[in-house]
DNA sequence: TACGCAGTTTATCAATCGATAAATAGCACG
DNA sequence: CGTGCTATTTATCGATTGATAAACTGCGTA
């Protein structure tokens, strides 16, 4: 097999494999797993470490869409179209096996990488919400009164009930059906209470 | 050292070894920190899955409330008060290192540990919640009109939000303070929105 | 003082881990 | 045909792991 494929398998099978396990899975095993000897690992990458580490940037980088951005802040769609089709699409790419129990094992293992995708994600889309929110509701904008940190708070709760739903699927191993039809009520709840928390009156 | 007080101080060290590093956390170095000889473990925990499991018990099962239960019941307070005072409480017992971190280990290891107490939960809180939440809007109780499964998801996002303030303090080390205002503002945000999603009309 | 026993340590085993070096297999090319 | 390179395997090292056996220590007691 060609050094590309040969490496692109490996990380692809390494993503199921430390999802799966954890970063204390054995090369022996993932090795076993491609049908390989488990010095071949060695060949293409240098340590276990380059190899986990690889598999961050394959599943975490690769997976934000920066159209993400664009769609929440398109004010031709109503408010709530523009957040249902975001948190719609966004959770498609987000509650899965691999990325769920990744993120999980990165953050107890204190891989500083959560923090960062968070940051990310916080300034780039919590504020965002935020902002249309105020706009929403004639309040406002944000550089006349700065975002709160109770706003933001009740955008992390709209987001730790979404994203819920994939550790309760594919950590704890409960049936977790109609994610779609769940993450549309999460929103309507959502939109329900907002106008209660916000500032900038 | 007596037997009793060296076990219970084994066990208590372990409870924090244990939710730091993970179940992978080597018996020689729990045993450096509690100033012992690691075969010394051996004399009390058969294998180190013993320690482990006993730790289980030490954390998840010591720390349920049975109290709670009557509490969310008591129809003298309003109903907002007995949410609060539960979700304060309930908050402040789950929302700890060794709780949150232990908890997320034990799904990721596949133990069977988290449907058991989640069913639990569910079961013994999440519709003890709706049922009140019923009465509260005149709506017919839980024994004429079922409870649906969105009302239960509705009630998930409440505690999801909530829970995952200790995901975020305690795996993903990010700073989160004020926990008790936010669970109030979770709280009003999910009464704020519950009348739109309820059944039994 | 000598005995006995509970609590603890020292020494060590066998298995497993990431990693390395040397040998082998297979294919392109002259 | 054979030469050389690349992909891969075999064999193995050194460190670490859970676990066990044997020796030691200190104290109460006859």
């Amino acid at each position: 097999m060609s050094p590309d494929d040969r490496e692109q398998e490996i990380v692809r099978e390494a993503v199921k494999f430390f999802a799966e396990f954890g970063f204390e899975g054995q090369t022996r095993e993932l090795a076993k797993r491609l049908g390989i000897t488990q010095p071949l690992l060695y060949r293409y990458f240098p340590t276990k470490d380059a190899l986990v580490e690889r598999v961050y940037q394959e599943v975490f980088l690769r997976r934000w869409n920066p159209f993400w951005e664009e769609l929440l802040v398109d004010r031709k769609k109503p408010l709530r179209d523009r957040l249902s089709d975001f948190y719609q699409d966004y959770s498609k790419a987000i509650l899965t096996y691999e990325w769920v129990r990744l993120f999980m094992f990165s953050g107890l293992k204190g891989l500083d990488f959560n923090t960062r995708y968070l940051d990310l994600l916080r300034h780039r889309v919590f504020g965002l919400i935020i902002s249309e929110l105020r706009v929403e509701h004639s309040l406002k904008p944000a550089d006349v009164s700065p975002i709160t940190a109770m706003e933001i708070e009740a955008v992390w709760g709209l987001h730790a009930a979404i994203f819920y739903l994939g550790v309760r699927k594919f950590i704890y191993s409960m049936p977790v059906e109609n994610i779609g039809s769940i993450v549309d009520l999460e929103l309507r709840l959502f939109l329900e209470g907002a106008p209660a928390i916000l500032s900038g009156r």
